[in-house]
DNA sequence: GATTGTGAAGGTATTCACAGCA
DNA sequence: TGCTGTGAATACCTTCACAATC
């Protein structure tokens, strides 16, 4: 789900892989959660039950960094958040821009778990003039012309777009442009990118669309009830011949 | 990412396996596109390209639908959207509630794509009796209290939850016993649920922490120009063979 | 000739289960 | 005895490559 363009075999980063990567923060927040109410050591299984994974996969995914754990004892937490930090890039901090401060880029920028694990909101910016000079969770909103010169001069390789669909691709060429490296994409689009620059996307829609499709499975599981397939009657198009999926009647398309 | 609990195997759900399901969302929006500029068909290469995968990939997805497209011709558009829209329980809207309305609350209620493609907010919700009545996104606030009632009477399966980490578990339990089962998870936290509940999680830092770890990793690549890494003097991670022990400087752990 | 649909091959990820060590 | 670390087994996903079909 990130990956520069098509290419680039998703493959694991230095050992490490990708599924683990994922998982890591999950670890260090437990760990944080483990260390703030100074719990000394925790075993895999308590561990993994706090992050919400199971505790061979937990050992597994610790075994691609190293052997920090004891046998019969179990892992020294705050030995552990410091190994899964410097794991992650956490032990410097990363000035990240935001650009598109609607209602979404505002919510980002007052999210407290930002500048508290390692990023630093290094700017705020967005195309409106009106804009401009507003403070928004106590940073000034700066102008999107001068969208190059602040990552310059910030030394900013992490950009959050969270501007409209249509505004994203634009945003993005120029955020890579001025040298941003990795891209957290919450605009509804799939952004085009050249080899080297990370994309991460978070889209509501999409979760809401996978959700819908298994709260639909359960609701026809059950008592067998529902009949809420419609079936098409082959619309104008493809194999009647042997294709499967019922028939009726067709389309009458998604809105938009 | 989703799933219940720890077990469910996550198999594929009737026969659709899940990596194919989180990626229906996605062609969705590449067709409806194509549908608005009355695009009538479209081949797996051009379709996968404007949905950034690969085609192989794409025909193996829409393989498990059934045979929707023509030899020699490609997919008829609008019946593909018709039949995916189908397959992720689309042709029917979901009414969704939205619990916790903050910035991001908010922002998700003001998100457009939603009434758009197959779901309805049903209310939003907060525990904040300031912000009972006042509308968001033209709805009005309801508060905490009468959540169960809302649920009930809406007929909500699919609650959101956009309260701060701490009131996480409370809501979706609320949720749950009101008869969510499934629910879409913006707080920092992971939930415990019943078995036959779905959650999916959107968490903004790990996204950033991952991107982070590939920037890392980057930065240390190309000439070291960057020179950001830190370093602590320690050991380096894997085939230190039987590294151990905290030793010589450790932690200077994370803040929270 | 073009493009789909799909077996078969190749990877990656998860889980098992137990040897090895504190 | 308790718990980690990890090979081996299994499950899942992606990609290849080509026959089937329009």
């Amino acid at each position: 789900m990130a990956t520069g363009r098509t290419h680039r075999p998703a493959t694991r980063s230095r050992g490490i892989p990708e599924a683990t990567v994922a998982r890591l923060p999950l670890y260090l927040r437990a760990l944080t959660a483990l260390s703030e109410r100074s719990v000394p050591t925790v075993s895999s299984e308590e561990l993994a039950s706090a992050a919400g994974v199971n505790s061979a996969k937990l050992r597994k995914d610790f075994s691609y960094l190293g052997s920090y754990g004891t046998r019969g004892v179990g892992y020294d937490v705050e030995y552990l958040v410091y190994q899964i930090s410097r794991e992650l890039g956490l032990t410097q901090d990363w000035p990240v821009v935001i650009v598109g401060i609607g209602n979404l880029g505002a919510a980002l920028a007052n999210y407290g778990g930002f500048a508290s694990r390692g990023f630093r909101i290094a700017a705020l910016i967005d195309a409106d003039p009106a804009m401009a000079g507003k403070p928004v969770a106590g940073i000034p909103v700066q102008h999107t012309d001068d969208l190059e010169k602040i990552i310059t001069e910030n030394g900013v390789s992490i950009g959050v777009i969270a501007t409209p669909a249509g505004a994203a691709q634009q945003v993005c060429d120029r955020l890579v442009a001025a040298g941003v490296t990795s891209i957290l994409n919450f605009a509804p689009t799939v952004l085009t990118v050249p080899d080297g620059v990370d994309v991460r996307k978070v889209d509501l829609s999409i979760e809401l669309q996978i959700l819908a499709f298994h709260e639909q499975r359960k609701a026809g599981e059950e008592g067998g009830t529902e009949a809420p397939v419609v079936a098409p009657a082959v619309h104008g198009s493809p194999a009647a011949v042997d294709r499967k999926g019922p028939d009726g009647d067709v389309p009458a398309v998604m809105p938009a």
